[in-house]
DNA sequence: CATCAGGCGAGAC
DNA sequence: GTCTCGCCTGAT
């Protein structure tokens, strides 16, 4: 068990900023949270700004602590936002616990090629299946079942049809010429792990299913450049309505992801609750 | 029944 | 280069 006490910090809202779709909140009335990643399978409790990771001491530090960018200061990034950007300065109070992780490359490719023109509820359920399809099951410690996200070779190896039975529709066709591209090298991902934000993002784009939106979710969800700027429905929705001059980039340099997320956040829980 | 959900590729021009 | 259209599927 590791305890630690972080302002900035909210797992239900990193949960719901639907940026990594295998963090979950688990079944009973205790706000515990299931995290499948690195290979692995994490419990994470919060009370507050005391949070509770259930692993060791030197997982937390040589994993998780990267994973969740805990070293990064994001009072100092909503503290940088313009004092009169009143609709700004409201989204990132909102969801000022969010943070950009720092996922795994291949995972997040699937799982962007899965999102687009999807609900974060059938996206999750498309990944569980296919987790629970290809991916290698496995189980902690405490005898928790898991599973794996499937590695390109595995996916490669799946028949087209077999995909479109997982209910993917026609993202399966993305999946399956994506896979093949990556297990065949003609887009090297160590490679794009080492690129600049331009160059990765132009190297992505040659898989199939993979436009600028979807490159620049994976630049900023898996290779953490905070300079990505995903443009979304959302994103489009609440830039026409309060940037009808356009959002101004040059004053947040290097961390425009960061305030996309809150805005994406923002949008897309006032408009839940608007239902 | 139509529309929408974190778009993209192909084809027309 | 920009524009339009069709696309799997489930929820509302």
């Amino acid at each position: 068990m590791v305890n630690i006490t972080k302002d900035y910090f909210s797992i239900p809202q990193i949960c719901g900023s639907g940026q990594c779709f295998r963090l979950e909140r688990l079944e009973g009335e205790e706000e515990i949270y299931g995290l499948t990643a690195m290979g692995r399978y994490l419990e994470i409790r919060q009370a507050g700004n005391s949070i509770t990771f259930d692993c060791s001491e030197q997982e937390f530090e040589q994993i998780w602590k990267n994973y969740f960018d805990l070293e990064e200061d994001y009072e100092k990034i909503i503290g940088s936002i313009d004092r009169e950007d009143e609709y700004l300065l409201r989204a990132a109070d909102y969801g000022q616990g969010i943070r950009i992780l720092r996922q795994d490359l291949w995972e997040m490719i699937v799982s962007f090629l899965i999102s687009q023109q999807n609900n974060i509820k059938r996206i999750r359920k498309c990944i569980t299946n296919l987790c629970e399809k290809y991916g290698e099951k496995r189980q902690t410690p405490k005898g928790r079942i898991y599973f794996d996200f499937p590695d390109a070779q595995a996916l490669a190896a799946v028949p087209l049809e077999e995909l479109y039975a997982c209910n993917l529709g026609y993202r399966s066709r993305y999946i399956h010429e994506t896979s093949l591209s990556v297990v065949r090298g003609e887009v090297d991902l160590e490679a794009v792990k080492a690129m600049g934000h331009e160059e990765a993002k132009k190297e992505l784009m040659k898989l199939c299913g993979v436009g600028v939106k979807v490159a620049e979710c994976i630049c900023l969800f898996a290779l953490h450049q905070t300079e990505a700027f995903p443009i979304d429905t959302h994103i489009n929705k609440a830039l026409a309505a309060w940037y009808p001059q356009g959002f101004p980039f040059e004053k947040y340099r290097g961390y425009e992801g960061t305030l996309q997320q809150y805005i994406f956040y923002y949008d897309l829980m006032k408009g839940r609750e608007r239902g």
